[in-house]
RNA sequence: GGCGCGUUCGUCUAGCGGCCUAAGACGCCACCCUUUCAAGGUGGAGAUCACGGGUUCGAAUCCCGUACGCGUCACCA
């Protein structure tokens, strides 16, 4: 279903990891679901945890973003173009909003230590008290003004939200349906640290505010949080937006996708000779499924038939052995000059290396049906660049039936895998030996390998001067 | 541990009270094609719909409990 107005957002953090494939699952989501409703997609910067911040690590966001088409649509001017919105140019706003809310009692400064809380903590962790919580020292030993001087004065304090008593928090999460809470289980949260910078809580519901951020689409693991944003809402008398809790991708073992068990850096998949679309198809068949059952399907007709309704709240397995099947299904839909190029362009890329385009676009239609990565392609044609240095067959037993080969191939004239074919095949009649068994001989004597693509075509793209050649080394060769 | 969410073939999913003696896809197995490897074609194995109670003439589908799994409980996001 089509909503008249949407807009939504990706909130990641600079903290020098690359781009995780569930944020890219997550990106994928809000993208589509923008897109569908002639929204806008926004990218959102949250740099607010200084410990953690790695310098550069938004452009390689940016970059991973790109990598796989999912372009934002606004931002700040920067000089002619847009760029991400980014939190820490926007602290002023946070510290604005935390004082508002200080000021109209829904929050207090609270000045405790670092030693004072995780003291508390242990203290009621051994008096069984769950869930820990803070006490409210300060709340009960400051009066509101009090407070406010010695906060001004410079005394390094936070501000904590106000949660309210036993108050059941519900909501609508537009996958799962009403989700509800009971307040008092929830902590009095830290709005604003000590250093001045927001903490996600605040500064995600100050943006989504701000941004008219409609949908908020994110995933699974935010559930618990959601109340306490709802009562941050709630504070400044805001309009709540949708919540949209994603599935989050599982390990096999069903545990959360992580990097110890699983390949999950989105570049990684780029490098292994995956193509965009197919990560992204794939993704899209995580918790989703087409209304016809297609499995296969572009960017395009995803936000054509894309809804929400029709997402899963189960977490899936992803399964890299049908990635790999939905990645082949793309190299084989695409004409042999796409592939020629996207070859070309992903070993230039990867490995730095610089393929003859002739030789590339001759050897495509040999290998396009064998393939299911980029990478896949020089294990096929690497001997079309590279002579053999070592055979996995042992050739001497059948040096004679090599010589025998060097001579009927010298005299063809006419140098096509079609002559090569049925030269070879009256050849190995001649001599009484079973088709299967002599190609292998000829296979593994030209390219030193026992799986190639089509020996004729191959030898044809070799020429004639050098399949001899290296049928003279097979024969040469020892052990 | 508290709280929250979830549970259909090994995996991804279809299913939204009768069409289900549960369908498709990946993977697996067999056969066909075949000069290796693929691709393609045909067929097959594989889920008592987690378990136990209800509701109903009738439940994979609705309700409740149990088990199991996952998530979450920071001046991290």
């Amino acid at each position: 279903m089509a909503e008249p107005y949407v807009r939504t957002r990706i909130a990641p953090s600079p903290t020098g990891e690359e781009m995780h494939i569930g944020n890219l699952y997550t990106a994928l989501i809000n993208f589509v679901w923008a897109r569908k409703n002639q929204g806008k997609f926004i990218v959102r910067i949250e740099d607010t945890d200084r410990t953690r911040y790695v310098q550069g690590s938004e452009q390689r966001l940016l970059q991973n973003l790109k990598d796989y088409g999912l372009d934002y649509d606004e931002g700040p001017d920067i000089g002619g173009d847009y760029g991400p919105y980014t939190q820490s140019e926007r602290l002023d706003l946070y510290k604005k909003y935390a004082l508002q809310l200080v000021e109209q009692g829904s929050a207090y400064f609270c000045f405790c230590s670092q030693q004072r809380l995780a003291e508390l903590r242990q203290q009621q962790r051994k008096q069984k008290i769950i869930p820990p919580k803070y006490d409210r020292y300060c709340l009960r030993q400051y009066s509101k003004e009090q407070a406010l001087s010695l906060y001004q004065q410079g005394k390094p304090a936070v501000v904590r939200l106000k949660i309210p008593q036993n108050q059941s928090i519900e909501f609508i999460d537009e996958i799962r349906g009403k989700i509800s809470f009971d307040s008092s289980l929830i902590d009095d949260q830290v709005l604003l640290k000590s250093d001045g910078f927001p903490t996600y809580h605040l500064a995600v519901v100050v943006d989504d505010h701000l941004m008219k951020i409609n949908y908020v689409i994110r995933a699974e693991e935010w559930i618990s949080s959601t109340p306490k944003q709802i009562l941050l809402y709630k504070a400044f008398g805001w309009q709540l937006p949708k919540f949209v809790h994603l599935p989050v991708l599982r390990n096999p073992d069903r545990s959360k996708l992580s990097k110890r068990k699983n390949p999950v850096w989105v570049s990684w998949y780029l490098k292994e000779g995956f193509l965009p679309e197919a990560v992204l198809n794939y993704l899209a068949l995580m918790g989703f499924s087409h209304p016809e059952g297609k499995e296969i399907f572009s960017l395009q007709e995803l936000i054509k038939v894309f809804d929400i309704a029709r997402i899963n709240p189960v977490g899936p397995v992803f399964d890299l052995v049908k990635l790999e099947w939905l990645n082949g299904e793309y190299i084989r839909a695409m004409t042999d000059p796409e592939l020629k190029e996207k070859i070309i362009q992903y070993y230039n890329r990867f490995f730095n290396k610089q393929l003859d385009k002739d030789l590339v676009a001759k050897t495509v239609p040999l290998i396009k049906e064998r393939i299911k990565k980029l990478s896949d392609y020089w294990f096929y044609c690497r001997f079309f660049w590279e002579r053999p240095i070592s055979y996995q067959l042992n050739l001497q037993p059948h040096q004679e039936l090599l010589a025998r080969i060097i001579e009927v191939l010298s005299t063809l004239s006419n140098w096509t895998a079609d002559e090569i074919g049925s030269l070879m095949v009256n050849l190995a009649k001649k001599q009484g030996i079973v088709t299967g068994k002599f190609f292998m001989v000829l296979r593994v004597a030209i390219t030193g390998q026992k799986i190639t693509p089509p020996l004729n075509e191959s030898m044809e793209i070799l020429g004639k001067q050098e399949c001899l050649e290296r049928l003279q080394l097979a024969l040469k060769h020892k052990g």
